[in-house]
DNA sequence: ATTTTGTTCAACCATATGGTTGATTATAGT
DNA sequence: ACTATAATCAACCATATGGTTGAACAAAAT
């Protein structure tokens, strides 16, 4: 329930605050790639994709396993559950707002019809 | 499936990967604070605590209701429903990694108790 | 042996971030 | 009217971030 590795989830959230670094992990999700593959889509130079690389390495997010020149890369999605962990707590919170819009709109919803039973009588 | 808003993602995540800002949530999901009570904890100036604030403003984890002077500040754990949608997406990643460490481990096990035997016969 | 390929490294740049302090503003209390 | 309180604003500082380019390096291909 406490925040027990903080700089951990510091690591992750900065990693995933970032639409290209979100992107290459979809990316990665839909197979592993060379780095080159993955900066391809890019408009940005290898270098540049390289550090986002090694941003969603150090967060753990992505392994490489290097083949000669090469170096593999693969989604480490585990890392992701230490998130969605974190997230559980709020969990409550939200669909409890979630709830309370839903009455609201239901309750909307209800005087619409009793407006259009007046309409009607 | 796509990612609709990634600047409002980015500020989500980027508002997220602070132990201060998340301590702030945290403390909001105990209830309302003004913001002086929520900037107490912290070994910080007021003004820090307030830019804090104001980085879960803008990505709309906190609402404000300014009543005289004091501002009254709201945890608005919506928004952390989107990180849970985006995060849904990857689920079956982690489980299934998750899988390949469990048998990983089960067989590891597996080959403990048969070197026990082994070392019992 | 030379060249090409895959990748990182180093240096640099502009802007963003996380923090400070001191001034400012507006409301509340005396 | 004065003073105290709640909060922001503005200016500043150090460091981090996201990008570039050019050089370096190791492995493959010719």
């Amino acid at each position: 329930m406490v925040e027990q590795n903080p700089e951990h989830l510091d690591n992750i959230f900065r990693a995933l605050a970032d639409p290209t670094r979100r992107e290459m992990l979809r990316r990665l999700s839909r197979g592993g790639q060379r780095v080159s593959d993955l900066a391809e889509p890019f408009a940005m130079s290898l270098a540049g994709a390289s550090k986002h690389l090694k941003v969603l390495e150090k967060a753990g997010l992505v392994r490489r396993r290097v083949q000669g020149r090469t170096h593999w890369c693969e989604l480490e999605a585990a890392r992701l559950a230490e998130v969605h962990e974190w997230l559980a707590y709020y969990k409550r919170f939200w669909s409890r707002s979630l709830d309370a819009l839903e009455a609201a709109l239901k309750a909307e919803d209800e005087a619409a019809k009793a407006t259009q039973n007046k309409e009607e009588s």
